[in-house]
This record gives structure tokens, C-alpha cells and sequence, in this order.
DNA sequence: GTCAATGTATGACAAATATCATATTTTAAA
DNA sequence: TTTAAAATATGATATTTGTCATACATTGAC
């Protein structure tokens, strides 16, 4: 059984503000599980009872609409927790979550992270802060949702996805959406996010070779996300 | 000044597990307001060094948007708090708090509640229940701006308008938004809303007087929110 | 390697929605 | 009360986006 003390989640998480003592703790009622591309982590409406901690790889959180397309609400990264609203408010997942990549999480159980929570303030804290960051940035994706264009949420998208998970050493993006989770992303039909990518070659604000998609013309994507 | 005990927000919210002497000191540090419909809480982009508590009143929560147009992101009400997100993130508000009618609302420091987090852990955890919940239905509606269609949406609003905010006594909506805001909540441009409304109107979903909307076909309106 | 399945691409068209113009009604100020 | 401003309503039209059809490309199982 792996330390928890020099792990990527540990760094960049909540879980910074834990001490040797509860590091150790938590090391001993952990569960570690790999997760092969395209398998589910959770499912919605499925009971998760702890937190899970990202060790490698990412994953999506999307939930089903009614006309039986996916959109994807967040993608999710090593160094990052996962399931912590649904743990923390005594009810099913709103979402499901699914690697984009194989995997390497490890689980929490609850019981663990409420003692925590008790013990430890500084880590309560972080967690609200982590939440509330969460909250925002969903807001802020609503807005966006609602009022801007297919055109602009694909722009800005693009932008994110560079800026978030970097890119290869030949510049192309580093995450590899299909065109169907991108258009899942941005919420829109997959024909017209291909007409769109298209377009965006065309006019050189980015390129496509193959599966890779490199952005060109930063600014210009930029200002067309507004 | 009021005492802090019998107040409806200490019912309804996370105040609800404060103790005697935390509510003591927690009305010996409010300051309480009366806000004019239309008039500001606070703005997009400020500093809010505290939490508010709603007395009595109804209040928008707005974003303003790339093309002018103002989002409204989320109706708040008597009972509940304000400003929670931005107190713990320490960041400037991402929206703005306009009063829909009078209302009558208590600013709490911000150092009073960290105090608060600190001794008194069912507090935090009923804090962090409120914004775990807030971010599933920011989640949800981000889904519903995405891949619902106007009309989809405008049914889920008016049924959503009477299931919070209830009717007066002739049936009608309690709450009376512009045709204006209305379409900032559903995210769409007014005039589509108010040909909606109309179509509602006609088709015998809704009635329109004057600026009393009254739901006549719940389950038609439902089916068509799906 | 072959072939089916899946993903990507594009055209043609339909539907949804926004925009602009204008009329009518309501509201609030003088 | 009168009048200007704002809100509501509706038509005409343009634009955006979705849907369906089909073609081509890629992938993976055998």
C-alpha cells in the first residue's frame, strides 16, 4: 500500500491542509482501483459513499437529457477529488463519471472524510473553497450555455481545453475529445460542431490532422469567444 | 435591535444550528437594511465581506452577459442567505443582488461567521450542505440552458415560479417578473418569451391578465418542460 | 487483409430563435 | 390630467441550429 504523502492529489487538492498523522490514517482505509478508458467511475443516481482521488488520467462528468444526449458539465484531472457534493450532501450523484483515459483512483471512504472534517478546519475550508470555486465556475457555464452562440461556446471550449490540459510537443491539444463529447461539451448536435471545426479550419483559426486539432490563431479565437 | 432568535432565516437556514450565545453575538454584530425594489445588494465584481440574511423581500441574481443582456442566474428568498460563495472564496461577487420587491435583509460580518466555522462544526457542514445543493441545481440548469429548447424551458420556469414562490389568492403567480426578466431567466431574447407566452396564453396552458400570469394546465406544462 | 461498426464530413432542408420595425398598452412623472 | 417613457405585443425577415440523408474514413474484430 502506497503512501498518500507525496501523492499528486495530496499537492494540488484539499487534502494539502492534512497532517502525517491523518495521511497515515487515510493510507490505511483506502482503496486503490485503475480504471480502463471508457468505464465508469460512478454512474447517476448511483449512492457514492466517499471520495475519490485522481491519481493519474482524466475523466468526464456528464449527465443524460431528456432527448438522450450527453452533456458533459466538467472534465476532471489528476490532482483533483471527485464525488465530494454528492458525499456531502446525502444524495445520489447528479452525474456520471467517465474516464477519458485509463485511470488511477483511489477511494476514501466517508466515514474517514467526515472525521476529518471534524478534526481538521483548515481542510473543511478548503473543501468549501473548492465547492464554491466549483459553484462559480458552473454559473458562469450557465450564463454562457444561455447566451452565447454555438460558434462562441466552441471557441471558448477550444481555449479551455488548451489552456487546462496543454498540449503535445507538436501542438496539437493533449485531450482527445471525439467530436460527439465535444459537441457534448458545448452543447450542441454533433453535425453542427463538425461544421464548425470545419469552418475554423478553413479559416485558420486552427487545424485538423486526423484525430489532433491544434489552435492557430489564439487571439483570434479569443475575441470570437468573447 | 431584534434579537436573532426568532427570525425566519435562523428557521429556514443553515442559522438553524446555531446555539443561544452564538445568536447573541450574532445580532450584536448585524446591521440590518431595508432595500427598495429595483435598488442593489451588492454588484458583479464587488467585495462582499460578509453573509445576508433574507428577512422578507425576493431578489434576482443576475450576470451580466457578453451581448448586454442580463442572465439571471438564480431567485433568492425569505429564510435564505446571501453571499455565502463569495465570503468563502474570497473572490468579488460573480453576480449581481437586485431586490425584485422591498425587502428587509441583516449583513453578518464575515469574521463572525469564521468564528462561527470554527466552533461549531454542524454549522459548516449545514453550509456546505446549502452550497453542495446550490451547485446540483446550477449543474441541473446549466443541462436544461444547453439542451432544452425556449418553449422547454419557459414551461419548466413558470411551473418552477409557482412551486417557490406559491399564488395569490386568485390563482395567479406570486411572483411578478417583467417579460424582460423572464426571458433573462430562461435565456432568451424578450421578445420570443412574450410570443411564448402568448402561444401558452392561447392554447389554454396559461392565463394572461394584465400582468397576472395563473397556470391553468399543470400536467400539459409539465409534459412540455419534460 | 476483410468487413462490419463506428466516427467524421458535408449537403439539403426544416425548425427554432433572434432581430428589426412598429403598434398598442401601461406606467409614472410633471 | 396630460404626456413622455417604458413595457408589451405582433409581424416580417434573417440567422442560427437541428435533423435527416448519405458518403467517406478509420478502427478493431475475426
Amino acid at each position: 500500500m502506497s503512501k498518500c504523502e507525496q501523492c499528486i492529489v495530496r499537492e494540488f487538492s484539499s487534502l494539502k491542509a492534512l497532517n502525517k498523522d491523518e495521511l497515515i490514517k487515510m493510507a490505511n482505509c483506502k482503496t486503490s482501483y485503475t480504471i480502463k478508458k471508457g468505464e465508469n467511475i460512478f454512474e447517476e443516481g448511483e449512492t457514492v459513499n466517499g471520495i475519490y482521488c485522481i491519481k493519474d488520467g482524466i475523466c468526464k462528468l456528464s449527465k443524460l437529457s431528456a432527448n438522450g444526449k450527453d452533456q458533459i458539465v466538467k472534465l476532471v484531472k489528476s490532482g483533483e477529488l471527485l464525488g465530494q457534493r454528492s458525499m456531502i450532501s446525502d444524495e445520489v450523484t447528479n452525474l456520471s463519471a467517465v474516464a477519458l483515459e485509463d485511470m488511477e483512483v483511489c477511494f476514501i471512504p466517508k466515514k474517514e472524510i467526515l472525521g476529518f472534517f471534524n478534526e481538521n478546519n483548515q481542510f473543511s475550508m478548503n473543501v468549501m473553497k473548492t465547492i464554491c470555486g466549483d459553484l462559480r465556475e458552473s454559473d458562469d457555464h450557465m450564463v454562457s450555455m444561455a447566451q452565447k452562440s454555438v460558434k462562441e461556446r466552441l471557441a471558448e471550449t477550444l481555449l479551455y481545453l488548451e489552456d487546462t490540459f496543454g498540449k503535445n510537443e507538436d501542438g496539437s491539444l493533449y485531450i482527445q475529445l471525439s467530436r460527439e463529447e465535444l459537441a457534448g461539451m458545448i452543447g450542441t448536435a454533433t453535425e453542427s460542431c463538425i461544421r464548425l471545426l470545419s469552418e475554423f479550419n478553413k479559416t485558420g483559426l486552427i487545424d485538423i490532422t486526423g484525430k489532433k486539432i491544434t489552435i492557430l490563431d489564439r487571439n483570434k479565437l479569443k475575441r470570437m469567444a468573447e
